[in-house]
RNA sequence: GCCGCGGUAGUAUAGCCCGGUCAAGUAUGCGGGCCUUUCGAGCCCGUGACCCGGGUUCAAAUCCCGGCCGCGGCACCA
């Protein structure tokens, strides 16, 4: 088995691109069989690749664990291109074309014949060498295969198989302007497909009807065509997949985006960047499967699976968003605290975790939302701290005593375990959380642990969900700011 | 408009080819319980779907026809 993923290395790949590009290297893993990595970079002026392109590709895949064993770029296989034209022509299979694509068109709805289709191959072959040798000029003259005049879809009648493209004025980024004729997708693809000994193509559905036409040339050329499968279009929701929309967004507001790894976007590189495990979007990947139906993954479905993933591995610390000061009196613990990062992952390891007391009075900060369920002589437990009752809520503060540290306590009195920060020794946190297009940033006091991190951890916050820092910015040994990106609950 | 492909719970998917074992399985979501450093994870229980209408048949999610809806294609793009 040999399978293949092709893009056009005009950009970024993104979700609905790594469906076909995973089913096709796990179908060849499964078989023992080989994938193709085939960069389709014929076209220098409408769909321009870019140097940067390639690379991002290829990194990409590589994040996405997807392996390929060979790798191929069609515009350093022109010549290879040009002889099989060569023998196409020879066989009458395929004509030069010297009508405007106006009158093409024309005669192609009347379902009739172009007044070249019948030259004989011979005349054909010098008309292509003239093409070759730059005697035409974009438009004046195109090879077409010869297909059945009265197929229903008029697209499939007699289709392009190169035309000219003028890359002193539309340079090729690899190749510049050796060249100026151009094979189209489906007759470069078509060919690859053959000559690499493709079995199995796995494609958008958007690529139906190019089968169709590449079966002309098969059938020219005596070749058989692979299996082909076609693959619905897959969703993200909420997120923007669209290659042009992604770029229209980019160029209408500069400042607003990042780029195409921007976190809003549904590319490959953004969900990278939002802290998605690779392996995350090949467990979905796989379980949409191979139909032929589009199907749209949720935010729910992406995050419970990451969560699973990475859940065990991740470390757990605290903070609050909407900090209210506590006091507690009579205070009989530490003034630090050892708390395991994880309760299940002992291998993650322990912080210990400075307090704020003075003489007998311990100050934290809690969330102001489980302040809101408190109640005068209620009792709640500090997570890893210890169990203290309220005697008074004021408006900025909330004041309680200290009743024991014991969990066992806690649980038989059934009382909240709510999360808590440090007064004194914390830092500040930001967290982008994306809406839509939009990017809230969440603000929040935080552990002095979270300055210990780098860009690029993830964490969980107790309560909150997961983040994955983006920046620890330390500006005094006192303030520090750490940047993080919100992954989900 | 023409050509093609699809439509199973909120979402995604299994089953459809080879009709009965499907009063439809799984994951996620939602509700509840146990457990726990959490409104998380894990374990347990519950919730919820075959687009509509005809036909064939003893029997249809499965086969046939029509309708509706969705998607794709109709380039000298890939």
């Amino acid at each position: 088995m040999r399978t293949r993923f092709a893009p056009n290395p005009d950009f970024y790949i993104h979700l609905g691109n790594a469906r076909p590009a995973i089913l096709s290297s796990e179908y060849a893993k499964m078989y023992g069989g080989v994938m193709i990595l085939r960069f389709e970079d014929t076209d220098p002026k409408i769909k321009t690749p870019t140097v940067e392109a390639y690379k991002q590709i290829r990194e990409d895949l590589t994040w996405l664990g997807v392996e390929w064993h060979e790798e191929y770029i069609q515009s350093l296989r022109m010549s290879i291109y040009y002889g099989i034209a060569k023998d196409l022509i020879s066989r009458g299979g395929a004509y030069v074309d010297l009508c405007s694509q106006e009158d093409f068109r024309k005669l192609k709805l009347e379902r009739r014949a172009c007044p070249h289709r019948n030259a004989d191959p011979n005349t054909n072959l010098e008309l292509f060498d003239k093409m070759l040798s730059g005697h035409f000029k974009e438009g004046e003259a195109v090879v077409r295969v010869k297909t059945d005049l009265n197929h229903p879809d008029p697209s499939v009648v007699d289709w392009v198989a190169f035309r000219i493209v003028d890359t002193s004025k539309h340079p090729h980024p690899i190749v510049g302007d050796r060249y100026v004729v151009w094979p189209t997708y489906n007759f470069a693809a078509g060919v690859d497909d053959h000559l690499m000994n493709v079995t199995h193509i796995l494609r958008g559905r958007e690529h139906s009807v190019n089968t169709l036409k590449q079966m002309f040339m098969y059938s020219h050329m005596g070749w058989t065509y692979p299996e082909v499968i076609n693959l619905g279009r897959l969703n993200l929701e909420g997120l923007i997949l669209s290659k042009s929309k992604i770029k229209s967004l980019i160029k209408e507001n500069p400042d607003a985006f990042k780029g195409p790894e921007d976190i809003r976007f549904g590319t490959i590189a953004s969900l990278r960047n939002r802290g998605i495990d690779p392996q995350t979007i090949r467990t979905l990947i796989l379980e949409v499967g191979i139909k032929q139906t589009d199907a749209s993954i949720s935010w729910d479905n992406i995050a419970a699976t990451n969560r699973k993933l990475i859940d065990n591995f991740t470390k757990r610390l605290m903070a609050v968003f909407n900090p209210v000061k506590m006091v507690v009196r009579n205070y009989l613990g530490p003034e630090e605290v050892i708390i395991p990062y994880h309760p299940d992952n002992a291998s993650l390891g322990r912080r210990s975790v400075k307090l704020s007391v003075n003489d007998g009075t311990l100050y934290v900060m809690v969330e102001s939302k489980d302040v809101r369920a408190l109640k005068v002589n209620s009792a709640v437990r500090l997570m890893e701290l210890c169990n203290v009752r309220v005697t008074a809520i004021n408006k900025d503060l909330v004041e309680a005593e200290f009743i024991g540290r014991d969990l066992t306590q806690a649980r038989e009195l059934r009382l909240p375990i709510i999360h808590w920060v440090s007064t004194d020794v914390n830092v500040h946190l930001e967290v982008l959380k994306p809406e839509g297009l939009e990017i809230n940033v969440l603000k929040a006091v935080g552990e002095k642990e979270l300055s210990n991190l780098t860009p690029g951890d993830r964490v969980q916050l107790v309560r909150f969900g997961f983040i994955k820092i983006a920046d620890v910015i330390k500006t005094s040994t006192d303030y520090v700011n750490v940047k993080s990106i919100y992954i989900h609950d």
